[in-house]
DNA sequence: TTGTAAGCGTTATCAG
DNA sequence: CTGATAACGCTTACAA
């Protein structure tokens, strides 16, 4: 019972009476040994269960076989759980085939973050980085910037990442593809509810919304939010205080966009007719509400699917080219429709 | 730029012109260094940028300061999704208190599992490890007894673990704060549509809830799904088929709870009038609902939180006394009310 | 109080 | 093709 799991590469070499060396180019699948030792080491290997030690292979070859994330959590926001287990979903089968591992620290400040940053490079506890959330001149980008030791991928735009490997998906197209969606229903003054500004992701968003209004000749208001459900409400509220209200509102997030619907429906407005709803993001909560939101999906799972490949390369050290993603799809649901108040124009 | 990060001990005491190992207690807080070489050591070592090289550690002393966890999820069902991160949070918090990171897989399913449990076990890359989503006869709960050299702490009720440390919320009471609300209420026929039968916590739920029912003189029927929102549309709809409905129907999770709110009004039923709805688990989803709906909350990022003082006691080979928890909380909303059918009793 | 040196389990170099 | 042997960075007896 209890295999004390204490077999070392010595013992192997003992047991199969060759040296040590041999039995690691064998094990390794590195040329150094013959063919007919390499088959006796193995069996005898494999016998008496013997299994690589992490912590020793880390320190001879400086290689751990894990990949770092440290999330920062503003623990009273859960919009970001859905968002972050997709990912999770997609980058733990990936890596699971490569046999990396996710080596995680959630906190909930950004000064936390840092310092687990700065002390994983110097320990050298993981072999590459990813970072999520990256804000305008954001100091984790910084802080690769000047250890060029350590591949980094940054999930977020090029724009934003300073030459550090990116992928993201494409939100200038995700943003125009909901543009033209209302446009089509024939809206002509939207609003966008959007997050934080200090978001990479929000700002691009932002300009992006802007610009293909205006290029579909419709008027479109921003607010900012903390994702928060009270902002959500908020928002809505002073949106829809105005003589001249927009006709649908985007939400940047799903927890967001279900608030909104309620405080129309509180007020007495019918969704869609007065008041056109969609969400950024899907999630199950969006199919919940009556009517249940429209909703932009993206496909999160194979983002971090597509990101494993390019951090294993980096890990390499070969180059690698920045990945931009349009994983998107309209999931039309009742919260959309024609404004019922187009008269004017026609 | 760029500090090579390559600082070591050897160069700490060099530069402090004292020996490696005085660098090595300095800096561990051991005895067997004068309070002013200490002091010079710090300092140096702080000017110098040391930080500790954790392969070497763990190679040294056996420890990684890492907690593992391997999480199976079916992919389809992202129920578990909010549980998980909540205990994520948690445990994080707490873990970055004690300098503790976790080392996750996501796999989709149990022999991958296993094959990671036993991996990390025999190549030491942990110092502890989390179990969660305790089968009947699970066997990674045999795995670790054959390994007591790796402490485990399920996340469990103790009755399934064989022994091993466990922590859980006490789901018998949980079941019975349900019943007897629901009783209150004057419901004498309820039905419950249950999470997997291999689960431990579905046996552990389903005999509770049995034996509240009876000890209240009311009737329990139950059907065992697996979590999705197909399947809690297909039971609701079973259910519901009967001439003798109940007329109180408990979901084990918030995803099937939603599904069979919305079977229950496409089927014209006026909820809670003629069918009261209950969440095991509150989330989001269930105030985005209309009705919303009624949910049994429990605090979940506590159980997280006081999972870590258990781990660290038992990888300092403390003995530790099991622990459940009732964090608890019927969060009432409209979903639930008096039956509108109690005439045949008063 | 200090320094020296052995060992943790691998990988990798360099003779044989 | 094989087998000693020296790293890797740290901890910890043990000697001085």
């Amino acid at each position: 019972m209890a295999s004390k799991s204490k077999v070392t590469i010595s013992d192997v070499a003992q047991a199969a009476g060759v040296s040590n060396s041999a039995v690691s180019y064998a094990l390794n699948d590195k040329p150094g040994v013959s063919e007919s030792t390499r088959e006796k080491v193995l069996k005898v290997a494999e016998s008496m269960g013997w299994k690589p030690n992490s912590a020793a292979k880390a320190l001879s070859d400086a290689s751990t076989r894990t990949i770092g994330m440290v999330i920062v959590t503003d623990s009273r926001v859960f919009a970001v759980e859905s968002y972050f287990m997709e990912l999770l979903a997609g980058l733990g089968e990936e890596l699971e085939y490569n046999d990396y591992s996710l080596l995680i620290r959630v906190v909930n400040n950004p000064d936390s973050a840092m310092r687990i940053h700065r002390n994983w490079i110097a320990a050298g506890s993981v072999d590459a980085m990813i970072v999520l959330n990256v804000e305008i001149g954001d100091s984790r980008i910084e802080l690769y910037k000047q250890h060029p030791e350590v591949p980094v991928l940054a999930i977020a735009d090029p724009s934003v990442t300073k030459g550090l490997p990116a992928i993201t998906s494409d939100d200038t197209y995700g943003s125009r593809l909901i543009v033209d969606y209302l446009h089509e229903l024939g809206h002509k003054h939207i609003a966008r509810v959007a997050g934080p500004e200090r978001y990479a992701h929000t700002f691009i968003r932002d300009r992006a919304f802007m610009a293909e209004a205006s290029a579909m000749g419709m008027r479109c208001d921003s607010l900012h939010s903390d994702y928060s459900p009270e902002q959500g409400r908020d928002c809505t509220n002073r949106l829809l205080a105005f003589a001249d209200r927009p006709t649908a509102i985007i939400y940047d997030n799903d927890v967001m966009a279900v608030e909104g619907l309620h405080v129309a429906q509180e007020q007495g407005l019918i969704v869609p007719d007065d008041l056109s709803i969609v969400s950024w993001d899907d999630s199950f909560a969006c199919t919940a509400t009556t009517p249940s939101i429209t909703a932009l999906w993206r496909d999160i799972p194979r983002l971090g699917s597509k990101a494993v490949p390019m951090l294993l390369k980096m890990i390499n050290g070969e180059p690698v080219e920045n990945i931009m993603e349009s994983p998107y799809e309209m999931r039309q649901r009742g919260s959309t429709g024609a404004p019922n108040a187009v008269s004017d124009d026609e």
